[in-house]
DNA sequence: AATGAATGAGGTTTCATTCAT
DNA sequence: TATGAATGAAACCTCATTCAT
């Protein structure tokens, strides 16, 4: 790699552990220049302003989550099997991945105004989503899983159940009384999460004849 | 009220809506001042600094969201419906305190550090998590929710599977082009989430000598 | 006048004088507060910015030029009187505000823009080029000055004669070897210009039937 | 022309448009180096500083105008015409070169600082001093023009009337509403200008006995 | 002759905070 | 209790210039 690539690569590294240490308006640029060693306005001149560097560590993380993605190899597994896997997965990623919990946040504080100037990030969630409605709907008819169910409603659950522990330990943790991120806690609750998601999906839907069917609707309760 | 503490309400209403627009480093104290129609002094007169101006207004928010819960009458319920009314209350309660929402993600990414000097919040959190276990346990001894269900993971995942499409709308609708606060939208999550509770609760437990039980960690599928 | 009066007044004039001196990119943010003895941020507190203050320079000066024409009595004068007077005004009041001329040029390296974002410039205008219309009609319906003359380009000569040996004088001084703003010299200029103004007014136009009339298109000579 | 040469004419010439449309302070040395297509260290090669570059500019705008020069001829034709002549030369040079309007401009800003330090420019204007006064001469040794003409003013008259429209060109159009530098309006002007120049030389001077001379001093009117 | 990479000094602007009344 | 005026520190950013090859 030649030196210009070495600073540009260095300076987006510390970039990236700026911003997620102190958002996007507590970073300091100056901070970036001094941890990267190079003189601000190399991080003008490749960067342009704050927030295109800011912009470049999103892209940048966002493009680490495409790297780590491996569907196509669940597509070939049975959908119970590829539908474990896909939970787990998406569980380890997150947790393997801190950046991209606190980037997602300080987008969201900031309205995803800059996520929305990306234009390489949104093709990613295709191939998620497509992969997770592939797996469905093989279980579906092959009647592992349930009917009735909203693959934009399974995908959220899904993130949820692996992401809220993570982007909200701190308050967590303390309000708990509770290491969440702790070794065998993490382990727990991965468990748990999986376990949730297929109960849900291994649940006979409402419209199912079965009379294990729970109309939640009428609050009615199982037998 | 005097005018004086009418003063004082209306700096904190602004502020916290400066707060929660504009991320604790983004708030500006010029803004507060200038919206809440006082002199800026006034501001450090009653609060000191930006800082415990923040920290009144997580209190605050916290205060609010106590004023909201009524656990109590939850106990006197069946542990299933009461369980489905606690879900849909916590679903509720998030969806109406979008500012609650905000404020947890801000203090998340600041590590909690305020919140943690807070002595108000923490006693909410024990409430809740009696109020939680009761009900499981009820349920439990009735037969009616299955066992080994850590208490900590549950609560976890009802806050995860209300609060993450929230939290997170900004960057989720744009990624998975689609409005989720859309009202009918709303109204599909909320049913999902009893819905997914549910059926993990009622699910029977790995340890069940059911014939349905699943082992998870062999990844054995269901036959 | 109070504190704060003084303040912004005390600013407004050490900014007229480093915009004048440094013109618009050479001034010095800096410079204007030290030399006024106030906090740099004042003046953005004043000003809202560097060009804003300028603009306030500019309105400033163009209000000081208002406050200097007197228009109103030339109009009872006999008109040759009257334009001999305008002229000798015009050209005395070029000289004793350096400023103005200064100010002009550099407007007119930025290509006006600053000006044309003024709305209380403009009017100012349009009261000397009716004054000047006026004694002009007046001369003529007399018979004292020529027909065929257009005011734009009779108020473009003025000022020019007027105008040009000031806000060049630092190249024509060297380039001519002679200091252009000597007593005397201005003195005789001052003749001179009104010379000329009277002189092209009180010629005959080409369209008078005397004999006297110049073709200049055929650049015929006078016999 | 070797490449080298190429390259320094380039910028030369790249810094001369950058020079004249963003004035001295504004202009950019990474923009001319840019628009220039070469590496900004060629530049600092070629004029060792910016302030250099812009001398360079200076003086070669000024060379341009001594190459356009033609006043031998005016001394072979009769006072009148060319006098008229050498008046609508200097119209036609000044209206067709306007990057000499803005660098003269510049320059005064800059109190001629630049133009002091070359030794290229003064003789250029002995050159044209001497025709004008040669032609002065022969016109008042005729009887065609007036005496006691300052031939100093008269210089600065003629420039005067030719430039202070081009130079004033943004302010003016609109402050006046009008367009300065429409064609037609344009070429009115050149026969204005011409024509208030030789009615004032044709004008019978102050201290003919002439009973049509006008005593200005004492503000008296013709009769 | 020419270039890509890098820099130091200093520019405008922002912001939480305090002074004086 | 309340205010108008003012500030120091530091933020982001710019620019002419130079280093190393």
């Amino acid at each position: 790699m030649r030196s210009a690539e070495l600073s540009r690569a260095r300076i987006l590294d510390v970039a990236r552990h700026e911003f997620l240490t102190h958002g996007l308006n507590g970073a300091r640029v100056d901070r970036i220049a001094k941890n990267s060693c190079v003189n601000k306005n190399l991080i003008y001149h490749y960067f342009e302003s704050k927030d295109q560097l800011y912009l470049a560590v999103l892209e940048q993380i966002y493009a680490d989550l495409r790297a780590g993605q491996k569907d196509s190899e669940l597509l070939k597994k049975p959908p119970l099997e590829a539908m474990i896997e896909l939970v787990g997965n998406t569980f380890d990623h997150f947790f393997n991945t801190p950046d991209l919990i606190r980037l997602m946040s300080i987008e969201n504080i900031h309205n995803a105004r800059h996520l929305k100037n990306s234009s390489t990030v949104k093709p990613l969630y295709e191939g998620l989503l497509n992969a997770l409605t592939e797996i469905l709907k093989r279980g579906q008819s092959e009647g592992v899983f349930r009917k009735n169910v909203d693959v934009i409603d399974l995908y959220l659950s899904i993130s949820a159940l692996a992401y809220f522990f993570l982007s909200n330990q701190y308050t967590l943790s303390w309000l708990l009384d509770c290491d969440l991120i702790e070794k065998r806690r993490v382990k727990k609750r991965r468990q748990h999460v999986i376990d949730m998601v297929i109960s849900y999906l291994t649940q006979p839907s409402e419209d199912d004849v079965s009379g294990r069917g729970l109309n939640l609707e009428k609050k009615g309760t199982r037998k």
